[in-house]
DNA sequence: TATTGTTATACTCTATAACTATA
DNA sequence: TATAGTTATAGAGTATAACAATA
């Protein structure tokens, strides 16, 4: 093996300062934000994100497929989730028109509601922990800053490979 | 109530793109890395990031308290994870010297070596995630982005606040 | 044969409250 | 009386594998 030992993969100190300031800052974050989210509407943060990207999208609906893929990370993880939002009224699940084997979730007017009524708490909160910090135009370049990383990480390596591996 | 509506706690866009980049890569982050510390040390996050505290303070030694605090959100967490990692043998823990009410845990040998043998991995794969798409430059400015609001949520708001209301 | 989604199941983690011991 | 830590317990969430139905 002639590989040179490990040279660029070590961090250096200012990457794992970073590393460690964005899992701490997203954890207290979440942390934060779920409390929220469950005094306010009794939802979970994967409940909301699912009712986020319904309500968000043009049509208010998706695949299960790629709530899975955006949302969760396991299939099963999504089928129980939108169990509980489907019992509660917040979305509703039909077989997709055009695929008979596909799931297609729905927001509902209740669901939509239920949006509406938690969103203003959480702005605030978010706002206060997170921006009251950070100058607007400083706001801009975090967004610029994760964009590349994002796109990275949602694109290629380990979930494509985990995929692989579960078949 | 004469308070304005809430003019100033709405995000705009920017922002709330911000927001959810940030969960989302530090969530995906998360997810990458968990598996790499299951599989390279059988450790949990929680439990690598009691190690790495431990291993990077000077004596390897921390109050349980203060780990609950940087750590994990509530004692008894604390707890659980501390009891499997005193079962690994890869910290142990004895009554405090300077207070017999409390218990400082030590990050063992055994403990440091599989930090070791985990680090790695885990360094070459936060390399390839998070900092092959962000320049040098780059990283030092997030973190000097990160480093404010995560002062400030460490400090004032939730947990505190949390940690009354458990009283 | 491959893919979509669900189900059954087992497991990990977290939090609340009650409790013990020391300050 | 207040604080440190543990324990018991209960609940939420996740993933794996097996399965049914459609492509």
């Amino acid at each position: 093996m002639s590989q040179p030992p490990q040279p660029s993969h070590s961090l250096d100190p200012v990457q794992l300062g970073a590393y460690f300031a964005l899992i701490e800052v997203a954890g207290l974050l979440r942390h934060a934000v779920e409390q929220q989210l469950r005094e306010a509407g009794d939802l979970s943060y994967v409940q909301f994100q699912l009712l986020a990207r319904l309500g968000h999208s043009q049509t208010g609906s998706h695949r299960m497929t790629d709530l899975a893929d955006d949302v969760v990370y396991s299939r099963s993880g999504l089928t129980y989730q939108a169990g509980l939002l489907e019992r509660r009224g917040l979305i509703a699940r039909t077989t997709s028109p055009d695929d008979e084997r596909g799931v297609t979730a729905t927001i509902t007017d209740a669901g939509r509601e239920l949006l509406g009524r938690v969103m203003p708490g959480h702005a605030e909160l978010i706002d206060e922990l997170l921006f009251q910090q950070l100058p607007r135009e400083d706001a801009q370049a975090l967004a610029d800053l994760l964009a590349p990383a994002r796109d990275h990480m949602r694109s290629t390596p380990p979930r494509s490979a985990a995929r692989r591996r579960r078949r």
